[in-house]
DNA sequence: ATCCTAGCTTAGACTTTGTCTAATGAAAGA
DNA sequence: TCTTTCATTAGACAAAGTCTAAGCTAGGAT
C-alpha cells in the first residue's frame, strides 16, 4: 500500500497545502488521532489553518475510501490511516492507547446464518480490549 | 436473567420514581434507546423529569454493569439492557437498524498471541454491517 | 408515624465536538 | 496571465453530554 498522498492523488482531489498538512500528519502518526488532535499538530506546520478546513478534509478523505473514521468512546473520532478493512482494534481501557491488529480467519464466517435476521452482512469489525503493558505494571 | 429492575436493586442503589421510569423505558424496549429517546419516553409518564437524571443514572447504571453503552455511529451513544458481554451486534447501513447476535464460538480466541503486543486482553466485541430485509428490497 | 440525613433531582449554564455560511483566496487549465 | 472553480477562513450555530448549587426525598433511625 502507497503513502496516503499518493492515493489521494489518484482520485481528481485538488492538492493544497492544507490537505497535505492534514494527510502527512495522519500517514506519520503511529496513533490514531482526532480531529482536534490532527488540528493541533497541523498549526504547529501552519498557524492559520482553520477547523472547518480539518474537519471538512477529514470527511472528504473518509468519502474517498482513503482514510478510516473510527468510534470507540464516544467522545470523537478518530482517523486511521490504513483504510483496508481486514484489520482491527485493540484498545488499552487504561490509557486509551490504539494498535492496528489481524485476526485469524474471517469475521464473517463467525455469524451464523440464523442469527442474520435476513441481513445481507458485508462487514465486521472487531473491537479487543484489554489493558497495555504498561497499564498492567501501574495497576 | 431477571429484568433490570430487579437486578439494581441487588446493589445498595436507592430506587426513585425517575430511576424506576428510565429503568422500565430500557428494559421494555426492543431495540436500543439513545439518552435523548428515553428522556423522551420518560418525560410521556413523568413530564418533570431532567436531562440531567437520565444521564446521571444511565452512566450509574452501566458503572453497576447492569446495562451496556454502545457507540455505533458516532453521534449518540445507545443503551442496552442486556449487560452479558457474550453478545454482539448486527446494523443495518440503510436505516439504522439494529440486532443483538451470537457468534459461534469465543472472539479472544480469534486473535492471536503475536498480534496482542503485550497486551492483557479481557474482551472483544464485534460490530457485523450490511443490509436489512427491507433495505435491500429498497435498494 | 415522624424525623433526619445522605444522596437524588432540578433548571439551566457550560463544555466539547462537529457543521454551516458567506466572503475571500488560490490551484490548475486555457 | 487570466479565469473559473473549488478550497479556506472566521465565526455563528447545533447536538450531545457534564456540572453546579439549591431544594427535595427515600429509607433507616427513633
Amino acid at each position: 500500500m502507497s503513502d496516503l498522498i499518493t492515493r489521494l492523488r489518484r482520485h481528481q482531489w485538488r492538492m493544497t497545502p492544507q490537505r497535505r498538512v492534514i494527510a502527512e500528519t495522519l500517514d506519520g502518526a503511529h496513533v490514531h488521532y482526532t480531529a482536534d488532535e490532527i488540528l493541533e499538530r497541523a498549526c504547529e506546520r501552519m498557524p492559520e489553518i482553520s477547523r472547518a478546513t480539518v474537519y471538512n478534509t477529514l470527511n472528504e478523505m473518509v468519502a474517498l475510501g482513503e482514510i478510516l473514521e473510527l468510534n470507540f468512546d464516544g467522545r470523537s473520532k478518530r482517523y486511521d490511516p490504513n483504510a483496508e478493512h481486514d484489520h482491527h482494534h485493540l484498545i488499552c481501557d487504561g490509557c486509551g492507547a490504539m494498535k492496528d491488529v489481524h485476526t485469524v480467519g474471517d469475521p464473517l464466517d463467525w455469524l451464523p446464518g440464523d442469527e442474520r435476521h435476513g441481513f445481507a452482512v458485508t462487514e465486521a469489525s472487531i473491537t479487543f480490549r484489554g489493558l497495555c503493558p504498561e497499564c498492567q505494571q501501574a495497576a
